[in-house]
DNA sequence: AATGTGCAGTGACTATGGTCACAACCTTAG
DNA sequence: CTAAGGTTGTGACCATAGTCACTGCACATT
């Protein structure tokens, strides 16, 4: 199988090369359903191209947790594999992916004989339970105002892009919000000069 | 050194006398402070006996994120010391603690030469990481009172004790809001029949 | 006994954000 | 073209919880 060799270019090319010799690549689309809660996980996934959401639900409330942009994993399908328990989480395509699944059971293996494999977890974990941690201080201390607006903008920076296109609700959702309350909020940046709103598209002025 | 072999009985006896060998048990009072943001970690924590609190600020506000029980650990100093980073959050004693403190030259070694002993510090990674979004469910979704609640509970199991002696500041720090909100909340939840609180002390029903 | 310190209790006020109801739109499918 | 369905804009309202200012209480120290 043919690979693009920057790719995951941190681990050792013998490694890389058995990755890429027992995995397969498959291709998503924006808007696929990668990875239900509750849903047993066969093969781990680390994205190779595009953009991955993984978000979590509460009652009806959503609320993102982090996003795998390329050459990262997603941890929780890491642990859900190796301890082959079902995932707690929801993982969903936010830009068309091109992602690496790589079979579970070479992952134990791996992880025992590869140590730089196994440290990618570690980091993995670390990283994503700093962000969760951040996501809380925001929600503890920040207004509304300034949770949206830091928001907008880590979307800004993972999309290369100063202008944002998502409906009010969508972001409600991420942040675990109501719609209404976006509206009112995003009205609100946009007097203070932060954003600029038109035809459904939101541009960051930074 | 002696020890006591049921402590960290999942561990294969060759690697758990390995441990107790190179490893140093301190005893620690109610209070003391083990752990500050950004110090540099050398010595991984097994909690042996005891009760240690692990916690985060942001701000003048403080939020509990997880406590160690015996015969578990530290992932977030076991990453500080891994990766030699500085720690991201606060360690405190909650009572008075027996803890294994191994040197971290041996955590790199025994996580490549045990695959169960890395294995543990994945399962720690992942409950850790799970606890933290159950937090978040509560924030994002419960209101003050059954958040409280739930915390008391909890405190209550842990220190097995229908009774606990915390001043209502202490718990406000601990759920990161204000003091008046807890003596507020805690006089609701008396009235509801759900905890009696005389002299100091917070019995909880049920 | 007098003083100080820390904790608990309380009423009043306020701001934030969640909810409701509804209007005014676009866009798209039939 | 028109109806339908999704999106946005808005005013009114309300509940929660954070803040302020103060009182009273208990215990320790001098």
């Amino acid at each position: 199988m043919k690979f693009d060799p920057k790719i995951i270019s941190f681990l050792r090319p013998e490694l890389r090369e058995k990755i890429f010799e027992k995995s397969t690549i498959m291709v998503f689309s924006k808007g696929d359903e990668i990875l239900r809660e509750e849903q047993f996980v066969k093969v781990l996934p680390i994205v190779l191209e595009g953009l991955v959401k993984v978000y979590s639900r509460f009652n009806d409330k959503e609320l993102l947790l982090y996003y795998i942009e390329p050459s990262q994993s997603c941890v929780m399908s890491f642990y859900a594999a190796l301890k082959n328990t079902p995932s707690k989480v929801f993982a969903s395509v936010e830009e068309d992916s091109k992602i690496l699944l790589i079979p579970v059971n070479y992952i134990t293996k791996w992880i025992k004989e590869y140590p730089d494999f196994n440290e990618l977890f570690y980091n993995q974990f670390n990283l994503r339970y700093l962000e969760l941690l951040d996501t809380i201080g925001h929600i503890l201390i920040d207004k509304m105002d300034k949770r949206l607006y830091e928001h907008l903008k880590k979307k800004s920076h993972l999309y290369a892009n100063q202008t944002i296109k998502m409906s009010h609700s969508q972001i409600a959702n991420e942040l675990g919000t109501a719609r209404e309350v976006i509206t009112r909020v995003l009205k609100k940046l946009e007097t203070e000069g932060k954003i600029v709103q038109n035809m459904g598209k939101i541009k960051i002025i930074d």
